[in-house]
DNA sequence: GTGGATGCAAAGTGTTTGCATGGAC
DNA sequence: GTCCATGCAAACACTTTGCATCCAC
């Protein structure tokens, strides 16, 4: 777990360049967009939909905009889905973001918590996938699930 | 894409054993378990229930019993779920069952074409990631998307 | 003022569950 | 004959969509 400083003023340079690149694009800059992309930068983990709209509860933001949000910032690249398997989406920072970087989870299988990893698999196992298949543009999505200290102490 | 024979008369050793340990759990041996276990065990690829219904469609196997068995069929070992991230379940034969090994997939982000990937990755990776966070019984899912060669030429 | 965003409700989709009937043993 | 499995329909959870209203620009 990587612990970070919660800068409540975000960076106005950054703030900036998506306002800039969703105006770009007919997008307009609203309220719930705002406090949608401040929590995903505030808090580095992955969230549900219904986790942001618990987050953002007394802005009482409804689930169908939270949805189109972040179907929205996930094609202009803002944010990243991230399925651990459980049929339900989440979204976090997208890596190539300010803030964000490539990483993967360890998921407990029994209460759920979910611990960033930072190891990666060698970049050359990727390319030969690739290239063994005739495969473009290849991307992985790597989990890992087991058993967290806690839940192995029958907590 | 591994080749394998296809056998229409299953090897009577291994159906007995999923039937003996099948029964020791008060399980029963009916028609629909039978036909779905040998239609994942002849087509070595990830299966959806709806896939399975219309494989065995002159059998009308109804969807819930489908899910049914399935279930019970992973809690034996005997199938896996598979998760390609599009929000379906998939099931294919157990990696521990004979017939089955350890794979992965890569999947066209365009067509869904799927393909059998035998590589994976360092077993130390994986040790690594437990021994760091104090996980137990840690196991990983990697699964690899891009553009199939079809699809790169726009068919 | 215009066109995109929002809230609300309804519709979709994949999956699970309740219950009476059917079938394995 | 006893229970478990099945089919059918209803219920569920998550997600998407239609539409009138609202608001960023």
């Amino acid at each position: 777990m990587k612990s970070h400083p919660k800068h409540e003023v975000p960076d106005q340079a950054r703030r900036d360049d998506w306002q800039k690149s969703l105006r770009q694009r007919s997008g307009r800059v609203t309220r719930s967009r705002q406090s949608i992309l401040e929590l995903l930068r505030r808090e580095l983990r992955p969230y549900t939909p219904q986790d942001i709209a618990a987050a953002l509860a007394p802005k009482r933001c409804d689930l169908a905009t939270i949805y189109r949000t972040l179907t929205r910032f996930e094609q202009l690249g803002l944010v990243q889905r991230v399925d651990l398997g459980d049929g339900r989406s989440r979204f976090e920072i997208s890596e190539n973001q300010p803030g964000g970087h490539h990483h993967h989870h360890l998921v407990c299988r029994q209460c759920s918590k979910i611990v960033e990893i930072d190891d990666c698999i060698p970049a050359e196992l990727e390319s030969r996938v690739a290239r063994q298949h005739g495969f473009l543009e290849v991307t992985h999505r790597l989990e890992f699930f087991g058993l967290c200290p806690k839940c192995q102490r029958g907590v």
